[in-house]
DNA sequence: TGCTAAATATGACGCGCATCATATATGTCA
DNA sequence: TGACATATATGATGCGCGTCATATTTAGCA
């Protein structure tokens, strides 16, 4: 039952992946570590192997969902907005934004867990402020934090509705957050 | 044992407004029917005369949290902007907006507990519009969605953002939203 | 005032979960 | 190539939770 060096640390992430996929989608304490090793092709037992326990494994995939990628391949906020708030983005919040699937619970998490979606968020505010920068310019810290609010508050808001108000909010949430990016007009 | 019926009237509206605290401080998953009960001060025993099952709290609970109040006396926008995205609200879930504590958790319950919500979202989007049609006028509907979006969306990553970080979200977002209440501008 | 139904209390059951103990198989390295 | 370390599997333990069975007390009503 024993894997090579190379296979482990694919077990590894593979564990992580699951985790990351499950947790978004129903939640911290709505997923066992079994079921996150069954996912990833496992049986329960070999956890701990990996992980200290489950709020570790929990600061661990927070920490790897926020990784820092690379700002210059972003798309352009309008193009951004228009994925963000899409039906699809909302159906599917496995492969979709953290922040929005997991902010609320994480705030009941250990320390560690806190920090590292903090420290997601930030990096989130200032790839937005510099993707403002680049198509207008000025002190848009203030326009990033604003615009970045309205997007995770209607994808929730989008997630949490029923069919036809769902949409409805999709679709006005985006016009509207469309019309302030042309118009920065900062305080 | 037995109490007289405004007694038990009184009891039940207990349950449900511990249980709308505690659940908005923790979420759903994390507070038990027991410590509910204790909360309302009985013991988990008598449940089950009140609330058909943990599933029926909780969509009972959703439904008072957004039972429709008179919109007259409703504050003007710019108070009521200042007061949500103030640190006591952010620092006072339990008392404070179901919208924000309760949407992501809300998503994964029942089919009759997201009716509930979703009446309440959209009751809350219906009643901003009209707030922004007495101070301004027109097709508000957009608007009141992308506002109301970024109130609840920046309430929530304050409240998952560490210290430094969260108070400077607070301020930002209501700066830029403040700066949008002005200037209408729908599209 | 006494009988009955009802509201709450006490206690128990079964299940799922996180965690750990031990077994097994196989990479790793001398 | 053989001995050992180690990655995973199997199985067990303890605990908390939702739910229910039963006991107890007392309001409601004749």
């Amino acid at each position: 039952m024993r894997v090579n060096r190379e296979q482990m640390r694919a077990n590894r992430e593979r564990i992580l992946s699951e985790a990351g996929r499950l947790f978004r989608e129903r939640g911290f304490e709505n997923v066992g570590v079994a079921e996150v090793m069954r996912a990833a092709g496992m049986t329960h037992g070999g956890f701990y192997g990996h992980f200290a326990s489950k709020d570790d494994l929990v600061m661990q995939t927070l920490t790897q969902l926020f990784a820092p990628r690379d700002a210059a391949s972003d798309p352009a906020m309008t193009d951004f907005l228009d994925v963000y708030l899409s039906p699809e983005h909302r159906d599917s919040p496995g492969t979709g934004c953290p922040t929005a699937a997991l902010s609320v619970d994480a705030a009941r998490q250990t320390e560690a867990a806190r920090r590292s979606l903090s420290a997601g968020i930030e990096a989130q505010i200032a790839r937005m402020a510099a993707r403002l920068g680049d198509e207008a310019g000025g002190h848009n810290r203030v326009a990033a934090t604003g615009i970045w609010a309205a997007m995770v508050g209607a994808l929730v808001l989008a997630r949490a509705a029923d069919a036809p108000l769902s949409d409805r909010i999709l679709a006005d949430a985006k016009a509207w957050i469309a019309g302030r990016l042309d118009a920065p007009g900062d305080t």
